[in-house]
DNA sequence: CGCGCCCTTGACCAGACTCAATATTAGTGG
DNA sequence: CCACTAATATTGAGTCTGGTCAAGGGCGCG
């Protein structure tokens, strides 16, 4: 079934953020109430049911948080990278299991000083909203994409400035641009809800049709932009 | 590929919550600064790219928050019921379209009142982590689950207190419950990832192996809610 | 009673998964 | 620097789940 959009150039305007003070949080940062902590690659800041008495800024590097089944299905969540918060939580326990994609510098401090202190909250609330619109968009991208538009989807969201509402287009030169996945196949397909094999046919069509080029597995170029965000679906 | 869990009783632990303090948002709501809005069924509250000046508390029924992609498929990303906030974004524009389930009325309040004030935040900041927290299960239900679990797991939302980490079991009697969907099976088949028709094939199959009985298209009698449980993926 | 809407069911099809074999790459030690 | 190994990625063949298309059923409402 085939729903029709209201108004198609409502999304169009540009989604130009409000003013956004984290002064505060740069402050508290800096004052040292947050511990520096530094993690090797693929090593887990915590699992899920652990209690969460500490908050989590990724100062460097990137994070995952993922969720698992009992018969051993992993569901990555949500991404994150420098400056994403995670690890606050509703209740006592954390919901999800976190780990390092890469190297990573993290900023840890303790749940109840960051409660507590009121200057924060504006800084948190912004954090969570963009993470919950995130959500929505990979909502959408597992409820309804198919395997070829979740990776290109995916793709293009290590082009900034591209492919969003304030897309600027391809430029003068050639449409390309090289990105460093920094994730094996595996957490890809976890990130995606496919499977390992799928991604890897998906990348090799893509070179196929001379997309993408692969320089190495985590090592990407794209050929073609604006290709590429034709066949996310979104557009 | 298959995960081990690290600590298979880690997340057995009640979820209990940390006390929170709703106070100042019920003042908030009783001074007037918020306006009643009634609205019947099927009524959209905004659209996606429509300015997001105002937030909205569900007072009563249930609101549904919704994306399309332009070819027309729908994902229902969100779906709040009594108590849930909505409307609130990181940028200048809704990202999701908001509409009703049922009649409801709505709490809708000027976004710069709720902003400027303080003493609403931590409330705030609390519906957003139980948000993503509902988003991050979701996440998994979509990018892991197979229809089957998908509609186990839905019908297991509308049974509180049986099937979360606190589950109390099956009580003395016959372990049945009558639920309310509220919901037509589009708007389940767009919630939960799948077709309309799978899920009146999934129902058909839960009728025919006596784990429900559906008493009206709206209406149905778990039959065996730990059998249900025991179907979602998740224990 | 009849119309329209929503739901159900069936037959068929296709996209993604599974299992298995092979190819690359990165890492290690000689 | 190269050989060897382990880990990761690619490719192929076959299967199956869930989608598509089409027909029929049930219910509420005028």
């Amino acid at each position: 079934m085939a729903y029709k959009m209201p108004c198609a150039g409502g999304i169009a305007e540009r989604l130009s953020d409000i003013v956004h003070d984290e002064s505060a949080w740069t402050e508290f940062i800096r004052s040292g109430r947050a511990k520096k902590v530094s993690l090797a690659e693929h090593e887990n800041v915590y699992f899920e049911g652990d209690r969460a008495d500490r908050i989590y800024e990724v100062a460097d590097g990137a994070v995952m948080l993922y969720k698992l089944l009992p018969d051993g299905r992993r569901q990555v969540v949500e991404i994150l990278s420098g400056g994403g918060l995670f690890g606050l939580q509703a209740g006592e326990l954390h919901d999800c299991s976190a780990e390092t994609l890469v190297a990573s510098t993290l900023h840890a401090a303790d749940r109840r000083d960051v409660e507590a202190a009121n200057e924060l909250q504006s800084h948190i609330t912004r954090c969570l909203l963009e993470q919950l619109q995130i959500l929505h968009d990979h909502t959408v991208l597992l409820g309804r994409k198919n395997a070829f538009e979740r990776v290109a989807t995916f793709l293009m969201r290590f082009v900034p400035l591209r492919g969003g509402a304030g897309c600027l287009g391809p430029g003068p030169d050639a449409d390309d641009r090289v990105i460093l996945l920094a994730m094996t196949r595996q957490e890809i397909a976890d990130y995606l809800g496919l499977t390992i094999e799928t991604v890897s046919r998906i990348f090799s069509e893509m070179r196929r049709r001379n997309l993408v080029a692969v320089e190495r597995h985590d090592r990407m170029r794209i050929c073609d932009v604006c290709g590429i965000c034709r066949l996310t679906g979104t557009h």
